[in-house]
DNA sequence: CCAAGATTGAGAATCATTATCATTACCAGT
DNA sequence: ACTGGTAATGATAATGATTCTCAATCTTGG
């Protein structure tokens, strides 16, 4: 498993309090920005406490790193949720996604909504934004070449950043 | 799962002789090419089996389509084997392999040893490769602006080939 | 022919990700 | 406030690829 920046108290609490009546559904107060169906980008307390987490970690995580960086500070969202709020951010383009050498697939927050692609510490997680035209329109023009179309590319550098290397 | 353009004949027609005793282990005759320890390249029956099918199969695959056109083949290999065969293959650079978008793997038959990249076909798996120095020397560049060190790189395309889109 | 070591393969074990589905919270009417 | 409708949640089961285990089997050297 990778490392990344933020601690991990591995052996978090399985126990939850015993008086505390299992919550559920959405949060309380929320202000709902809602979405056309089925998503809500951060209404509810969980889909708020992921956008914090993401918000807080430094560089690409995992699902399960991002949720077992909930459950240390005391959030309580499901697996589940944490996923399909992934996914949905995902395809809404609010973050970016990477997979890592193992194949897992890591997840980070994003500036610029325009195509980019990442330089990755493949230590700590930290990762850079590189942005590639120049490699955007060798891959075109080599897929060109060749007579194949509708073209999609993925793109990944990974290296040790000058804080972990030194 | 994905089709590969091969015909996998479900039912192929070639029932070995009846009385075959059920073979364990290495192949009678095989000439063996013993390597240093562990992995014999294509000594065994099974691993002579299998680099005719990557022979065969026109593009990327995974391996349980490798594994599946064995069975189909008539040849019995199992899963494990197939496995740890690719794995083998892949460290030794007798084969490329790439990741699709699922995060599954696929090997494939790779001519060349220098290193190179690939446009793969994401209906029937074919795929052309490119070389690309241009790329290589983009990344360096750019990791070395960084300050990253020990710098490697994932670069695959995918798209469809003339034959599928015709 | 025999012992030693390599290889195999069926099935169990991993592990990340998805799918289920009953439960719960929020919203708009009433 | 009460209520029905609907979206969201989360515990758990399911999936699917890959790896691990280990007894059975093969090969080879002597």
């Amino acid at each position: 498993m990778r490392t990344v920046g933020a601690s991990q108290p591995e052996e978090t609490a399985r126990a939850e309090e015993p008086g505390r009546p299992a919550e559920h559904g959405r949060a309380g107060g929320a202000a709902g920005v809602k979405t056309a169906r089925g998503t809500r980008a951060r209404g509810t307390r969980q889909a708020q406490a992921l956008a914090v987490a993401l918000d807080d970690l430094p560089g690409f995580c995992s699902a399960q790193e991002i949720h077992a960086a909930l459950r240390s500070k005391g959030e309580t969202v499901g697996l589940a949720t944490v996923y399909r709020h992934l996914q949905a951010l995902t395809e809404a383009g609010s973050i970016d996604t990477i997979r890592d050498v193992s194949g897992e697939t890591l997840y980070r927050q994003c500036g610029t909504s325009v195509h980019h692609h990442h330089l990755t510490c493949r230590n700590c997680g930290r990762s850079v934004e590189v942005e590639g035209r120049a490699v955007e329109q060798w891959a075109e023009k080599v897929a060109a070449e060749a007579g194949f179309t509708d073209v999609g590319h993925t793109f990944e550098l990974f290296g040790v950043c000058p804080q972990c290397a030194g």
